[in-house]
DNA sequence: GAGAACTGACTGAGCGCTCGCTCAGGATGC
DNA sequence: GCATCCTGAGCGAGCGCTCAGTCAGTTCTC
């Protein structure tokens, strides 16, 4: 809602009718994703976009009003769901026993399923206008917050042996990056590993770094 | 030496005198190293390059056939700089006791001054042809067996517990992409760490991955 | 309720321009 | 004088984006 709301204030558009916007633009995104994942952000043309979207060039630039504004709504959605998948996760697995072990595998779950469009990101960030390129940064940092809380609120239950505050802020970045790693390395570890064994090694040296000392 | 001669044979050159092939394609990819990393690949125009290595556009396609023979140039002497310093810092290391620790620390050291370039790799491998984003990546994998190599020694010289091969392989991967963390997120990083905080903190928790249970 | 006037989403030919690459001709060295 | 290397104007395909025009649906007028 808010976050429609936000969007609508970012990328302008000159069609009135909001619930039309939020229906065409999702008709353009999800033309976009696939595109952009198939062909990366350049080689796909907005004539492309256009047609798997079903709509003309002309309508397509009713909605937004260069090519970079697609990019920047396709990032936002993915990151929207990556982010409520995760929430999600957060709150079924919360308070019981085990609980950093299963955020770990639903989070790295998460991963495998949308490595492609988290590779998307990594790949096309730098194509975005600086002023959007923050955003899509910050939503990062965010996303590696919701680990950091976790991992604060165990320290505080005691299921976890109290590390230095910045200790504990690199396992949450550890963390987030290790998940990422499955989609950018999957070249290699899917040829050797299965997610689960990935899964289940890399949780017990995650864990080895909160037990573990030196 | 070798490595040019199949580079050669990789990137075809209209040139006779292989001495200045090499010194031509130096000004190229140095020329290419600054632009990219500015601009990205894909706002970087062929002339601009040319200009910039002191040469006309006609004489750059003397020396290679299309734009992306310049990126896959530039990956490669990316690849052979960081190669050559941290095969480097592995020999100067070798023997001595402490050996992981000096390791990670002249890894993340090299990452740290080369961060521009990593960056630029993780972002246009994939506009390579996948001939050649395929060596691209199988780099990727020589390099990270550096490291498996001195996990290995480590571990039959007692210093480092036995861990299954597969675990410590993911170690070897995680030590690699712990080190481009620092440059892929040092937009955060940067700004709550030092290089020095960062590597402290980051070899305790490996050293916790490996001497740790769970 | 029929016609007129208006609204706003949609269309797609085409404009203006960029950029990768070529090639005919020039310079240089042996 | 031939081989080798260099030059840069020019080609033409392709791209992002525009805008004059269409038309279905709504509102106004009498």
């Amino acid at each position: 809602m808010e976050k429609d709301l936000s969007l609508l204030k970012d990328v302008p558009t000159q069609v009135k009718d909001q619930e039309l916007v939020k229906k065409r633009r999702r008709q353009i995104v999800d033309a976009a994703v696939e595109l952009f994942v198939r062909k990366g952000f350049h080689k796909t043309t907005t004539r492309e976009i256009a047609q798997k979207a079903g709509l003309s060039i002309g309508s397509v630039y009713e909605y937004v009003s260069t090519k970079e504004d697609v990019l920047y709504l396709v990032c936002d959605v993915i990151h929207a769901e990556a982010e409520r998948q995760i929430s999600e996760a957060l709150v079924r697995t919360a308070g019981g026993r085990e609980t950093l072990a299963e955020v770990i595998r639903e989070y790295f779950l998460v991963c495998d399923r949308m490595s492609d469009h988290i590779l998307l990101v990594y790949q096309e960030t730098q194509s975005l206008p600086s002023r959007w390129r923050k955003k899509v940064l910050e939503n990062e940092v965010r996303f590696t917050g919701l680990f950091k809380g976790m991992l604060e609120r165990l320290v505080t239950a005691g299921e976890v042996p109290a590390l230095e505050e910045r200790a504990l802020d690199l396992v949450a970045h550890n963390i987030t990056v290790l998940g990422h790693m499955w989609t950018f390395r999957r070249w290699f570890l899917r040829r050797h590993y299965s997610i689960d064994e990935y899964i289940t090694i890399q949780t017990a040296l995650i864990c080895g770094e909160l037990f573990g000392s030196k």
